[in-house]
DNA sequence: ACAGTGTTTAACGAATGAGTTAAACACAAA
DNA sequence: TTTGTGTTTAACTCATTCGTTAAACACTGT
């Protein structure tokens, strides 16, 4: 009795490595077998199919990247003062888990169509969030600036310099991965600072 | 004579289309073949092997999603005033083929080993562009504000959004692709205002 | 009509991959 | 020891894939 959740651990884990790195077709059953140090047919023994396991790994992914919108879609707080919370939640997220952001955008652009499903299980109502944040158009907002941009942009440059972190590294910082490691965490202070720059000084009227 | 050009293009068409869709592993040459209404051996008879094929689809992407940001870093011009002309380029580029960013990203996370190589190819100089970005600190970046961390915003406020389109149009969008793409266009002057704002207004001193 | 070249196709061979089946192993409870 | 359950493995089947080979087709120049 007693699942042997050590080696179905060791799968997911070997599976995560793999499939962030590889991608899903670019990844076999075998390659990931071998990375848990275990028999194939033990994959299809813990998860049914390659199917059942990437999904495991998929909705794990996508769990540590959506919540963090989601989060500020529901919360009570305006904008600014959520901004630098959020900031520090996202990049340190990144930080830990650099491959998940390629990862996951890789996987809806292959499917959109299931974003619907995911939208669902994760509990966002769009049309409800979308309220909210028009609503707030009051505050330092007001002037036209569009909610959704302000949101777009946050996440932009979050999410976006690990995206691209081997473009990034290599052409921005040389090569040098502390550096780029280090101006990441930079970005935790700067970013805060930027947007309350954009929010406070009406950037609107465009035409 | 005169080969098949008009073949060989339609193959390169299909071979993208798929490639940018699945990625390399999840795209079969059968699939190319059919896409491009042709049989199979065809795809052999022009491009030797699924390897060849790949890395000419791969080089046209890149060649149309470097440029941008290496002639920002040979340019003559001040960040100030290439600004609006890139984030034109740049976005234009994405409306154009809003698949390639994710597609070369996900390459080059999955073969970040290939950079140096492409660089090298692309004729950027990586420390000249550095040297060149740190010696224009005089300007109104100066103050301590990293070059390298704006040239980084600038290309997340442009590439992000459409590297995670289908989650920005399911979630912020309420899945109206129609709005999607009127936000995209609206932020070519969006974006260099909110630039030449956090450059004028020193934002720096961080600890 | 024939030769030559470019283009297209059908058929084959070898390799790899996913998933199943049945058997071996470990080990605890009776 | 035997029984039972959970765990691990080896071996097989079936489908798919890549690349090659050799032959068919089209069309031009002689």
């Amino acid at each position: 009795m007693a699942l042997n959740t050590e080696t179905e651990q060791k799968i997911i884990s070997s599976a995560e490595k793999l499939f962030f790195q590889k991608g899903k077709a670019g990844t076999s059953m075998q390659d990931i077998a071998d990375d848990a140090g275990i028999n194939r047919t033990l994959l299809n023994y813990y998860f049914r199919s390659k199917d059942q396991l990437f999904e495991a790994v998929f909705k794990n992914a996508m769990s540590s990247f959506v919540p963090n919108l989601a989060s500020m879609l529901r919360s009570d707080m305006s904008f600014e003062a959520y901004v630098p919370f959020l900031v520090e939640t996202v990049i340190d997220a990144m930080l830990e888990n650099p491959q998940i952001p390629i990862f996951v955008l890789q996987e809806l652009s292959s499917n959109p169509e299931r974003m619907p499903q995911i939208i669902k299980e994760m509990g966002i109502d769009p049309s409800l969030a979308i309220e909210k944040m028009e609503g707030e158009s009051t505050g330092p907002l007001a002037g036209g600036t569009d909610p959704r941009q302000l949101i777009l942009n946050v996440l932009s440059l979050c999410i976006f310099p690990f995206a691209a972190r081997p473009v990034v590294t290599e052409i921005l910082f040389n090569g040098d991965n502390d550096l780029y490691i280090e101006s990441m965490k930079q970005r935790k202070h700067l970013l805060p600072k930027l947007v309350k720059e954009f929010m406070t000084k009406s950037t609107h009227d465009e035409n």
